[in-house]
DNA sequence: CCCAAAATCTGCAAAAATGCAGAACCTGTC
DNA sequence: GACAGGTTCTGCATTTTTGCAGATTTTGGG
């Protein structure tokens, strides 16, 4: 037992050694697509949309677009991240694995939000960003990136405002890790499901991921979430078509979790 | 037992609306301090002195500066909350609650962290921030802030990126919740707090909070700290001094939760 | 439409965590 | 140095969560 973790451990620093060394190795499932230069993108809610139509041009010049195919990585735990990742269009999931090969997801990120993180130095985080589904996103390298920040004041001001309000939202998910009954924390996965990539459907939304997917948002197992999903059928909270589950009334379900009223932040 | 529940919930939103209409209602146990300018401020982690001299002029001519007596709070949950604080030398948590009344300590802040949040819109949090010690923190407005940020690159880019890096460090903080077991956040909350409020300190740390504190930052409750520090005082990780601990040897502690390797992060 | 593979559901026993209550221990004051 | 008030420790019964295993349902390919 012990012996099988000190081999998992030196595997494990192997492949963040690996992945210092060749961090843009390019994985060959990983396409360059076609996006719209920045002038011209309808992604209003993409951040560089924020910049003068100089800075737009240059990040449309100087942007990498890719297509990250459903359960590809954007990038991987360990790996050093050069730039930053801006949503086009799709849905990804940063996760967080332990040497048990538990996968916990730690955020969501839909159209127009940012992923990878800004560093000087040669940071190295156990974090990385798989795609739920295909997804076109925009790469920006650090320099750029800096370029941009120092020209236009009104895009720093929205970056930091991003990454204030991830943290923010970081530190409630921490209090319902830690507060929350395994159900609650069920459902509470299925809201940030459906305000962080149906920010704009009022009142029903489809949910069609496996299971293991959504234990892995809630902090807990296939099973329990199943469990869950049984009781919120029979409480008519959900409806379902094959796998699919549908919530009729986000609200309704809303109200289940009350006692920790957050839904401020869940805009 | 409902309609308790349902007093607590309008009392909450009173409490928070009465706090929208009177932000900064001075708490008489709040008082202004005496911290040197920025221009000869003695914290050199503090973000302010990444600006240029003009910037640091401005910044220490707005500023306002407090000094928050141990187990008050610098700003309460649900509070607007108009600019920044920037701790100039204590410890700060940063803390959540439920209607239970259970409060979940989500983040702490030592010298030279930033509090708040920018907002130009009027958004409002169920997160507040409380002095774990007495603690002087300076106050930014968001005007000023905003204004730092245009005319100063080098300070916009060190904010994102402290940001980016908090939420890094909470997304592995979500990632502890839900895989390790109780015994292990504890090990846990003693090395975050090591990290964050010790950060230069080598081997031999002293924390001297109460059991509840911990099992607050830790997302569980006072007993079960107190079983894990007698278990590892047996062990020979702790030694203590009435009701004060002493880790010998931080990096041995660390040690113990290898399946996790998140060390990077806890710089 | 049928079938095999995959995913999901559910019952159950084992394990872990919780909360209570009383004992032991610390702290600061007189 | 004794004492009161507070904090911490620990044993135990209860509750919650987990993980397994087998039954059931769904999916996608022919």
């Amino acid at each position: 037992m012990f012996i099988c973790n000190f081999f998992k451990i030196v595997l494990f620093r192997v492949r963040l050694r690996d992945q210092r060394i060749h961090p843009y190795s390019p994985n060959k499932l990983i396409l360059k697509t076609q996006i719209p230069d920045c002038l011209n993108c309808p992604n209003t809610s993409c951040l560089i949309q924020q910049c003068t139509s100089e800075g737009k041009t240059l990040a449309g010049k100087r942007k990498i677009n890719y297509l990250i195919p459903k359960d590809q990585h954007v990038f991987r735990e360990g790996s050093l991240v050069l730039g930053a990742y801006f949503v086009f269009k799709g849905k990804i999931k940063v996760v967080s694995s332990n040497l048990h090969n538990k996968e916990q997801t730690v955020r969501l990120a839909g159209d127009g939000h940012i992923l990878g993180h800004m560093t000087l130095d040669k940071e190295c985080y156990p974090i990385g960003a798989v795609a739920m589904e295909d997804t076109k996103v925009c790469f920006l390298d650090n320099q750029t990136f800096f370029q941009l920040i120092n020209e236009n004041h009104g895009f720093a001001y929205k970056v930091i405002r991003f990454y204030s309000k991830e943290l923010r939202k970081s530190e409630l998910r921490n209090r319902s890790f830690s507060q929350m009954s395994t159900f609650e924390k069920i459902i509470f996965a299925f809201l940030y499901l459906c305000s962080t990539f149906f920010p704009n459907e009022e009142k029903c939304v489809e949910i069609d991921f496996p299971r293991a997917e959504i234990a892995a948002i809630a902090g807990t197992n296939s099973e329990q979430v199943s469990r869950g999903i049984t009781s919120l059928k029979e409480k008519g909270f959900f409806e379902s078509e094959g796998q699919k589950i549908i919530i009729r009334d986000v609200d309704a379900l809303k109200k289940l979790l009350i006692p920790y009223l957050s839904w401020e932040i869940l805009e």
